[in-house]
DNA sequence: CGGGTAATGTAACATACATTACAAGTCAAC
DNA sequence: GTTGACTTGTAATGTATGTTACATTACCCG
């Protein structure tokens, strides 16, 4: 028994996770009912409580799920030789959609308010899925101070900086824009880090 | 009749407010009660509703009441006939404080929330509270661009990477530490802007 | 002091919801 | 097909809460 048992339980669990994540992100955290959830992902609400617990723990597997899914683009840019300077703007490139994609965003906002319960919750989803890419980043500019092809005294401030000129302005109107409306001007947000590059003497 | 008679009225209708202005940082609009408004407030549910029509009025009073004492520390600094440069490390100085204080950031998780109900509530409380310092600053440097103390040509898209260097790191990390642990390093915060100076080339 | 307006305390009301219980149904393995 | 564990649908429970109603009290003004 239970060889491929496991499959219906599996399926259930992602069809709940992928509800709740849903409702979570449309509406908050408190104004989705489980009713809801089990409505939307079909199922009942005896599994619900069997798989997850209650409430509380529907979220942190909401938001654990979502985390395990973070790419590693960085990781793959860095190989490539390009000029440092390019390097930059290639990340900014490819990490500007996803750290403001509506689903980002929306983990953000269920998080910071989950924080106000459970503040070590909310920190270790900042660090695990904001701070690691500044560490990521400091090491790489590091290097790059090391071998003469910038000049950096405080890696992780700079990282943190670079971070900051990238994303604030579209997280926080993310943020504060729950439709999609005005489609963030199609520009390359390279520009955005110019101002870095100049400051470091990045190559 | 009713000449001091709005006393009362005002006596209450601040004390509701700030109950539940600090009931709302602490633990978030949706798992506020009105009872417990009112039990620290002192008064009664009935005046509650006779002044603000129901809970989501009572928001709305709250969030208001807090944009009113915006302060506008920035127009006092521009009269100083510093250096362009020095002008923005006071700035940077004197807006940190204000724009991260715990007031500030838990106003900015309630209004997002509430965003997810009413999208124009949450555009309005950005547009007034934070993208009208981008407005302001960028008036100044371009200004300053004509009078040759900055290469500028974007002045609001300048203005944006100024606040985005400034605020980002300290805003999340207020966003997602809800109580006050790590008192964020008593560094000056201007050496976060240095990078703009230089690439401006203001002086 | 007396009169009326407004504030208070309390309770009622309806609803929504998290959580649990359970009988009936479904599916996989032998 | 039959068994048995897992899932489903539904209802029950208890509680919390937004909102309203109302009788009682406190306050201000003439």
């Amino acid at each position: 028994m239970l060889i491929c048992g496991d499959r219906r339980r599996v399926d259930r669990r992602e069809a709940i996770l992928e509800a709740a994540e849903a409702l979570f992100l449309e509406h908050g955290y408190d104004r989705v009912s489980l009713g809801a959830i089990v409505k939307r992902s079909g199922g009942s609400l005896a599994t619900l409580y069997e798989l997850f617990e209650n409430k509380q723990g529907l979220l942190r597997a909401v938001v654990g799920s979502a985390v395990e899914e973070r790419d590693d683009a960085i990781e793959a840019m860095i190989a490539d030789g390009h000029r440092p300077s390019e390097v930059l703007r290639a990340i900014a490139r490819n990490l500007t959609a996803s750290l403001s994609a509506p689903r980002m965003i929306g983990l953000m906002r269920i998080v910071m308010i989950e924080g106000l319960r459970d503040p070590e919750f909310a920190r270790r989803f900042y660090s695990e899925y904001s701070h690691v890419w500044t560490l990521h980043l400091a090491a790489l500019l590091q290097q790059w101070n090391d071998a003469g092809l910038a000049v950096i005294d405080d890696s992780e401030g700079a990282a943190d900086l670079y971070f900051s000129l990238l994303l604030h302005d579209v997280q926080m109107r993310g943020l504060f824009r729950t439709s999609d409306d005005e489609p963030s001007d199609g520009r390359d947000p390279s520009w955005r880090i110019e101002p870095f590059i100049t400051h470091y003497r990045v190559q």
